[in-house]
DNA sequence: CTAAAACCTCACATTGATGTCAGAGGCAAG
DNA sequence: CTTGCCTCTGACATCAATGTGAGGTTTTAG
């Protein structure tokens, strides 16, 4: 498919495609014509990018692990092992703080609703 | 105290700190040389708007909560809790899809650990 | 008193992913 | 062949929070 279908199909812009392969995240065959073209399997691949950006990695930090998606390897491995525990914890650390964030809205909306009522029965009283 | 106290015991840097009054989410005393003062309180008010920025509010959204935070009334409390919900709700797919990034990640390690057992073995047998 | 450190305002720089525009070429349908 | 849509490269714009520096005043410590 080309590159419009690879993005619609994907979820994200032509523009972010384009910026992926920049980025060394994403390859594509060329058409005699210099059109990128790809193959199913990117669609997933390109959504993953995606998730992982959402996560907060980098560009950079996405290209050092992406090659141990592709083939695990020793090369990769190594340091691609350490480097994706320790973006793992970070995640973990911030999926708990967001949590803790929520429970604050949470418990703001408790309050707000609390007043509210109150303010009803205040009002009918 | 003054700026510099505030920042550092809310882990956020000066710049910072004038940069939410700007944005109306925070406000200070001046002495009468024009340097800001701030009660203790506002420590912990500074690490909360932290706390959302890190959930991805943005200035203006926080400026909308934040009365929400001070006194409860009516006004705040009509808009400001549809707002409220809006953003918890944003906040819970974001974090269901941080954990799925989190738990695509994990498998990854597994496949590249359960490589390097393989390899192991491989090499010793 | 003096020097260092902290503060003030104003303004410009940075970052990183993405938007957008221009000018040119490719490709399918009528 | 032409019309319309898609794609190409390249460059500049954007956004939002924060960094940074200049030039000047205030506070604090010796």
């Amino acid at each position: 498919m080309r590159i419009g279908e690879l993005a619609s199909r994907a979820g994200v812009s032509v523009r972010s495609v384009r910026y992926y392969e920049e980025q060394g995240l994403l390859t594509s065959t060329r058409s005699p014509s210099g059109q990128r073209h790809y193959t199913d399997g990117e669609v997933e691949r390109v959504a993953f990018i995606q998730r992982l950006y959402a996560a907060g990695l980098s560009s950079r930090t996405i290209a050092e692990l992406l090659p141990c998606v592709d083939a695990p390897s020793e090369e990769h491995s190594d340091s691609a092992l350490e480097r994706m525990a320790q973006e793992r914890d970070r995640l973990s650390a911030h999926i708990a703080d967001l949590v803790r964030t929520r429970d604050a809205l949470d418990a703001l909306m408790v309050t707000a609703r609390a007043y509210r009522e109150q303010l009803g029965t205040a009002l009918a009283g």
